[in-house]
DNA sequence: TTCATATTTCGATGATAGTCGAAAGATTAG
DNA sequence: CTAATCTTTCGACTATCATCGAAATATGAA
């Protein structure tokens, strides 16, 4: 019988090219059905079924059956946080197309964290509230002020139905792009639902990124005070474009 | 030229039996040379060379030169939560033989994790002292008193100086043997070196499991009111064998 | 029922990458 | 200097596993 490495088992399920799409895809928290993960990672269908019995049998993903769809998605928020994890951790992405170049950007500047809001808009929103006094931020967490909880209320947000979640209140999440913490856990939850039926951030097919409407735009500035735009070709912005280099990584 | 994915290139780095038990013997945040990283994963040199060449270049591992030795240690306190965060996704191990299953309870029951304590000990310790009101836990993050100021600078612990350090001060940090917090951060590593120290604990050679003493275990008695055991055949508590199962793992 | 769609199972193939032996490079001890 | 030790480089072998075609299964639509 051979020796196992549990570590290396829950590595081995992403380390794969088609399973890291496919699991980024399930990063928006959603359900997707087989075909459509097949899609995205550029397989055919019985491959990625191939792949997602693994990723089920293993409890990354949980899938629901419902009529001829199988419906997957992350099993918990304990597999979305490693998986954001191993992104701080991954080398940054070469870009060589301009499509993909605009992929980079779009999904740096806004998209979902599982079930919150990431990328640039996310930091920048988690940042006013802080500067507002709707947040404060102590060590690796969030609390939300009597002010906030007042703020949040008024803007729609039913703040005592997410405390009463069974989960994190105000986590702080790590952005793997902006290297900055933004909010997530319930309250960031909330936030997300509330940004999106207000319309001012719009969800976009076949992408974590997202939209922010024109109404967001203005939305943004005059409830918490933000200048959201977004500028890719923003000359002292990264681009994204690193040079090849070789590192032999030794120290001193 | 070929697509990458990041984030596949991240796990991979972990996804080989090899490395991850290379980068679990790292885990314990010190430096290991390469020939003891080859010994305690079971491989040749120069296949582990060859691998710790790969974890250097992605950045995962980092390099000292000292004379004809190499020194390796893990690059950051990020790399390691990462590698905590994948344990606790990662399925329990199977047990084979007895030197498996001490090897099973030892590192369950008091390890160092990256700096800090973990295990049951470790949990336990930073449960007493939430208890004893010198920590308080709230959201997922710890905060120090001013009694527990006074009482850890009492214990010996320069608490004013790990204030100082450019780190989080008391992160909480998900114990994956216990799946609850344990306290980690500049605050837990100082309390380790301090038990170090006091040899309350000491280092086991070839593992991050480590030892209480006796004097430890009279000591947290007195000082935690820890009454603090090994019992790794309690018949109620987890023996870590598991029977056989096969799940589809479908919902609803 | 019959057809269409979504998904899985099976089997074969091919590429990737971990492995080790041999040998060279680097550094210290004597 | 020479010998010994630690580590890396090179080359070849081999096992693993992702992949896809073909076909089966399951469900819904007509």
């Amino acid at each position: 019988m051979k020796e196992t490495v549990p570590l290396a088992e829950a590595a081995a399920l992403l380390c794969e090219p088609s399973r890291a799409k496919m699991v980024q895809c399930l990063l928006d928290g959603r359900f997707h059905t087989a075909t459509e993960l097949a899609v995205y990672a550029g397989i055919t269908p019985q491959t990625a079924s191939h792949h997602l019995y693994k990723m089920t049998e293993c409890n990354l993903v949980q899938v629901k059956k419902n009529g001829r769809h199988r419906y997957y998605r992350l099993s918990s928020a304990e597999a979305a946080q490693m998986i954001e994890s191993l992104l701080c951790i991954a080398p940054p992405e070469k870009i060589r197309s301009l499509k993909q170049f605009d992929r980079y950007h779009a999904i740096r500047f806004a998209r979902t964290c599982y079930d919150h809001l990431a990328g640039k808009v996310g930091v920048a929103l988690t940042e006013a509230m802080r500067d507002l006094a709707i947040l404060e931020q102590r060590e690796n967490c969030f609390y939300l002020t009597e002010k906030g909880k007042l703020c949040l209320q008024e803007f729609g947000i039913d703040v005592t139905a997410a405390l009463k979640k069974r989960r994190s209140f105000a986590r702080c999440c790590l952005d793997w792009s902006e290297r900055r913490y933004h909010l997530a856990g319930s309250l960031g939850h909330a936030i997300l639902e509330r940004l999106l039926t207000l319309e001012w951030i719009r969800r976009l097919p076949h992408t974590r990124a997202v939209q922010v409407t024109e109404e967001g735009k203005r939305g943004f500035s005059q409830v918490f005070g933000l200048d959201v735009r977004n500028e890719p070709f923003n000359p002292i912005g990264d681009t994204g474009i690193r040079p090849e280099v070789n590192r032999k990584g030794e120290l001193s």
